[in-house]
DNA sequence: TCAATCATTCAAGGATTGTTGAAATATGGA
DNA sequence: TCCATATTTCAACAATCCTTGAATGATTGA
């Protein structure tokens, strides 16, 4: 995850209604969501849904394929998982102690590390 | 950090001029900077810079405080800690896996967790 | 008090973003 | 082919954000 792609990622997570969608997606898993569910489940317009979707599919942070009349958006792990390391990085280069929290929370995907830091 | 402060330092966040800001504050650490010398090595106008501050201040991002005649800033680290953390949590908490590459990044908060990611 | 310095505020204008409803496109089944 | 479904695109308008330069406020030293 480059700059650009950051400030573009930002910029998609700091609406409400795509925030929203994130998490469905997120939560949805690898199956993903049409277009028309999330878009009764986010309380909006369709037109509106795909307004958003398009945002958020520029800032890479999902992604859709059709699947007969519909059209199932994904959650992009990776680019989530980018845009946090790219604000960690930023912040534990300078300041480690800033990430020590972060580390907490990461900790849950990792056994071992949960361990550690008890 | 709730989700309304999470989408106002999103926006915060995806603004070219206050990225450059946040970073500059991280890496000059405690001792923050005078708005000034911030315009300076932003290469933005006084009145430029304090517009953007002040959505960074508005975001918690950052902190001010008075020194004579300058005003200084700093990184609010606990705040980055927590935009970092509400990520993290919106993703661990549907898919794990989305924090593994981030937890590589933690782990150099922790000499014993940098080993056991080896 | 006066002037100098450091910074903010304000108003105006341009640029970008968000919302809405109507029209267009794509797909699959009768 | 014709219709229904699922979604996107478009144009218009409203709302928000960014930039600029001039005016204002706060602090300090002469």
């Amino acid at each position: 995850m480059d700059q650009r792609q950051a400030l573009i990622a930002f910029g998609a997570l700091s609406q409400e209604t795509r925030l929203r969608i994130v998490r469905m997606l997120v939560v949805a898993g690898p199956n993903g969501m049409a277009a028309g569910a999330i878009a009764e489940q986010a309380e909006v317009s369709p037109s509106n849904v795909s307004f958003h979707l398009k945002e958020l599919e520029r800032s890479g942070l999902i992604a859709q394929q059709r699947e007969s009349r519909s059209i199932i958006y994904t959650a992009n792990y990776e680019a989530l998982g980018g845009l946090v390391r790219f604000l960690m990085e930023d912040c534990c280069s300078g300041h480690p102690e800033i990430c020590a929290p972060a580390a907490k929370v990461a900790a849950c995907c990792s056994p071992k590390m949960e361990e550690e830091l008890q």
